[in-house]
DNA sequence: TGAATGTTGATTGTTGACAAAAATACGATA
DNA sequence: TATCGTATTTTTGTCAACAATCAACATTCA
């Protein structure tokens, strides 16, 4: 019998696992915006549920990046500042290239079939977009990328650690990291990266990639320096 | 009046704090075993604190990889399989060579003007060590030329998650992944790399680095087919 | 006036108790 | 004897109350 039922009704998932789950998208969201305090008391009636629950919540999201915890003073969104961002581009660029590599070599020894068929699709789709200007498509499209390739890595941990950076970075005061500038240079970054893990060359799929978030980083910055008035809460 | 007192009597951590760091030194000192559960009341009683406090600390563990949370079932320390070392030997690996990177770049630029002069030392250091064949010296000091190398890099989180990913594989069953093997080797690949951050050369300090990890993980993988009896416990 | 010192209200830290779920022990049955 | 179902025990999940700490304001004294 092939269990992968769900639990219908109620939940299965832990109370507490709930909240950090709702905590994290009200963080990801701007609805607690960075350097708010989270009151365990408002969050808790808010909720309806116990202060300790909360708490617990809380705890297990610090260390992802996107909370400060300070002892008897309490819990408040991580506020990232300029330099932050650019060591998370760093840090994002060195996983990134990694899990290109890694998915490149997987390729090239015949693991991950499909992925070069999905990758493709999505270039193309992501083609299509631009064309039709369509930033909504490009922006969703742009996510599944760069999913494609970290899971394609066969390293789940990697993912996770470049998940979290992704969203401290949303944490950002002078947001836009997620508007598109200049689509059609990423698209043809990601084409170069598609062509070395077509090929299998792991080491060209790891500049591609290393080039890619580079130049995206160059690019929010361009993007700061015309846009003076990109001031928080632009989302 | 100078002030750097030191709070006296109690602590000043919080109590969940220290019941964390205790935990994570059983773990990574061996006295919690790899896939052992981690009984809440057990180790509250242990420590004369709360089970609430002993679970808050297990919680704001969980992210780190060494401890998996399982609802109603409760904790377990993570077991590390050979798949995730080669895992974590990549991530480790990126995250390492673009810390060199970042060192050779602010070495060029004039900042970080001590890292050099104490990376020389510490290759000299090692090179003593490895005369007078004294392991643990050497054990030390190898630790300590990646974090000077990881500190240069001027980007913290880069740190804590390369030390998570260290503490991470020593969860991994036949352990001796801190024994040294072919310390010359090593040596040389430190010192390709102390020249590549001497002239600034970023790219060359990267590949460098990575070279290093590699081989490192290559080393590894040798002493495992080499001596089939490292069973656990071997530390 | 203004810096140091109490005082007060709010918030976090810690605990013990109760509810729910999982693990275990134990017969009954085929 | 193996397996299933049930009762019992253990362990985790959640909660509400108490203690400790902190931020803000009022007060004192140079």
């Amino acid at each position: 019998m092939s269990m992968n039922a769900r639990p219908i009704g109620g939940r299965r998932e832990t109370l507490a696992g709930e909240v950090r789950g709702e905590i994290e998208r009200m963080i990801v969201a701007g609805d607690l915006k960075a350097g708010e305090k989270l009151n365990e008391l408002s969050l808790a009636t808010a909720m309806g549920v116990s202060r300790g629950t909360v708490r617990e919540a809380i705890r297990s999201l610090a260390d992802s990046g996107l909370i400060d915890l300070i002892a008897n003073r309490g819990a408040f969104v991580h506020e990232t500042t300029l330099d932050e961002v650019r060591s998370l581009y760093d840090l994002r660029g060195s996983i990134f290239a990694m899990a290109c590599a890694a998915s490149a070599r997987r390729v090239g020894e015949g693991l991950e079939t499909g992925l070069l068929a999905k990758l493709t699709a999505n270039l193309d789709a992501m083609k299509a977009a631009h064309g039709r200007d369509d930033r909504t498509a490009y922006y969703d499209l742009n996510i599944a990328f760069h999913d494609m390739l970290l899971e394609g890595a066969g390293n789940p941990k990697a993912k996770t650690i470049y998940d979290n950076l992704v969203k401290e970075m949303h944490l950002f005061r002078r947001r836009g990291l997620s508007l598109p500038t200049n689509i059609a240079q990423s698209i043809a970054e990601h084409a170069a990266i598609v062509a070395a893990v077509d090929v299998g060359d792991a080491e060209g799929a790891r500049l591609a990639a290393l080039n890619h978030i580079e130049s995206g980083f160059a690019r929010y910055m361009q993007l700061l320096e015309d846009t003076p008035a990109l001031a928080q809460g632009a989302g």
